[in-house]
DNA sequence: CCTTGACTTAAAGTTCACTTCAACTTGTGA
DNA sequence: TCACAAGTTGAAGTGAACTTTAAGTCAAGG
């Protein structure tokens, strides 16, 4: 049982068949096929994904974390030491989106006594941090 | 001049005249019409507007500002004490998104040395906190 | 051998928050 | 008055990251 099944690397991973189909077709996993073209994975395949989860939830898209995968050695399992590096970048980014939350909570403070929320004169709803304005849509999905 | 054209509305807004529109649509905004069916706000949907998005950059979806607009009240224009109210309960949940990045930050530097990201071992890629799981997607967009 | 659960594919569907398009109508300064 | 910028509509498109569906094929236990 060296070799797992896309069912039991999705139990293991936490991830879903569908979603682990779904990155093999973008290319960010890889697998064998059986002589009846089924999937199979080995365990190191189970790191990556770990590794995919992870940059995930610190932010990264599948194409930045595709871009990463891609820096790997390909004629080797990846150590410990190439995760090591491939996530070592992760510090500044986590800083700098904790940096601009606590900006908007500090605002939100000086603000929300007087509701103020003008769009001219209160840097609450007119940041400075232009550069973060780029794109709509939500910045930040929490538990819901 | 006292009532502005959506065109003007966008311009002081910094939201594009699609949005404001598909907010219409949503029930978000309201708006007077001209006799030749154009649409004309007055002055307090400015702050409306920013009052949606800087509740998006808190994380907010427009169904959630949709539920906090419809407890303003309907019978007169909304005063400062009612947005002060509205955006009182956004502290906690920037507090817990900080928190949240915070831990995976600090999760990060124990795991960084090692590059384990075991999905069963490493709390990195295991998190406690499973709550923060549902929904997949990326977490954060900064800057980009 | 046979059932049954797990697997295969391509294609279409989902959600969110908009944007774009096409075809048309209004409003305004010269 | 008339050109033309700005406004109107409904419908379709966008992008990210998947999920669902349909119509099958494969693998393993009894």
């Amino acid at each position: 049982m060296t070799e797992l099944t896309i069912g039991e690397l999705a139990d293991r991973s936490g991830i879903a068949t569908s979603a682990i189909r779904y990155y093999e077709d973008r290319g960010l996993v890889t697998s064998r096929r059986t002589t009846g073209n089924q999937r199979r994975y080995e365990r190191p395949m189970l790191r990556r994904l770990a590794f995919i989860r992870t940059a995930q939830r610190v932010g990264l898209s599948l194409e930045e974390i595709e871009d990463a995968l891609a820096t790997l050695p390909s004629n080797r399992t990846p150590t410990k030491a190439d995760w090591s590096r491939l996530s070592r970048g992760w510090r500044p980014r986590l800083d700098a989106q904790i940096a601009q939350l606590e900006r908007l909570r500090d605002t939100l403070d000086s603000c929300i006594g007087c509701g103020c929320l003008s769009l001219r004169r209160c840097s609450l709803s007119n940041p400075d941090d232009v550069a973060a304005e780029r794109g709509p849509g939500p910045v930040f999905l929490e538990g819901r």
